[in-house]
DNA sequence: TTGGTATTGAAAATCATTATCAATACACTG
DNA sequence: CAGTGTATTGATAATGATTTTCAATACCAA
């Protein structure tokens, strides 16, 4: 069966403290700077577990990066800053409906939809355009 | 200034010839089996360019895997099948216009944005549902 | 407490991708 | 066509994120 250790909360505990996504090994790094021990192993079973569970979202970042968040537990999207992290959840209805008419026009079942936009919140300061 | 070599062109070609997404190792494999003597690194190499170029689209699997695709060249989004790896260009103006419009809203600029659709082509018999 | 077993974590193993760098192949010139 | 400057190649080493190992440890039910 599953058991409590203080390495579980800990890592849900600081998810939840985090502004936007992060990476396993960036969550590490935030727990050791807060005197934690944990292990970095740990860390990305927490994480593995947490997604699993529906504690938490998962994504790639544009880099490929699995990224963590504590995020509410309906369906939604993300605005996510590509340089601070900060996130905003989104609900997109418009988004939804037309995945699953798109999916069904094409004969595909059992649709699922990746759905993210990545950009410069207004804090953070566009780097050199291209 | 840029040079054209057979490598090149046989990555073009053989990307070409693949009906879905495929990763540079799977590729490079595919190339081998055709009697091809290309480098692995110069496949990576090839794909990065001709993504870059507008000329291959390139996309991350679940799994964290870059994937490339030779596409068309207009902006436009997928619908892969899960099990044979089909995919469907499709066009979603609804949703550029929604993307476009949501990171304004929140004060984000210089949006991208990754949509794609996930499931079972009508070929393929969806597996064991949930 | 005690025993059975999840869980942990340091370190090694994977795996995809990138960097090296000497050898080679292009493109252009004369 | 030969000669030159350089972009490209590719075997291999290096990276970096994630996973696996496995002995030590911590949970938890009894
Ligand atoms: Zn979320
Ligand atoms: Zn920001
Ligand atoms: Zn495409
Ligand atoms: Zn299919």
């Amino acid at each position: 069966m599953k058991r409590n250790t203080w390495q579980r909360e800990a890592v849900r505990s600081a998810l939840g403290t985090q502004m936007g996504f992060v990476s396993a090994q960036g969550l590490h790094s935030s727990l050791k700077n807060s005197g934690s021990h944990i292990g970095l192993a740990t860390v990305y079973r927490a994480l593995a577990d947490l997604a699993q569970e529906g504690e938490a979202d998962s994504l790639q970042s544009p880099e490929g990066e699995s990224l963590y968040r504590a995020c509410s537990l309906e369906h939604h999207h993300h605005l996510i800053c590509r340089s601070c992290g900060l996130t905003v959840e989104i609900e997109a209805d418009e988004v939804e409906e037309w995945a699953r008419r798109t999916a069904q026009q094409h004969g595909f079942s059992r649709p699922e939809h990746v759905v993210d936009i990545f950009g410069f919140c207004s804090a953070c300061v566009p780097p050199v355009p291209a």
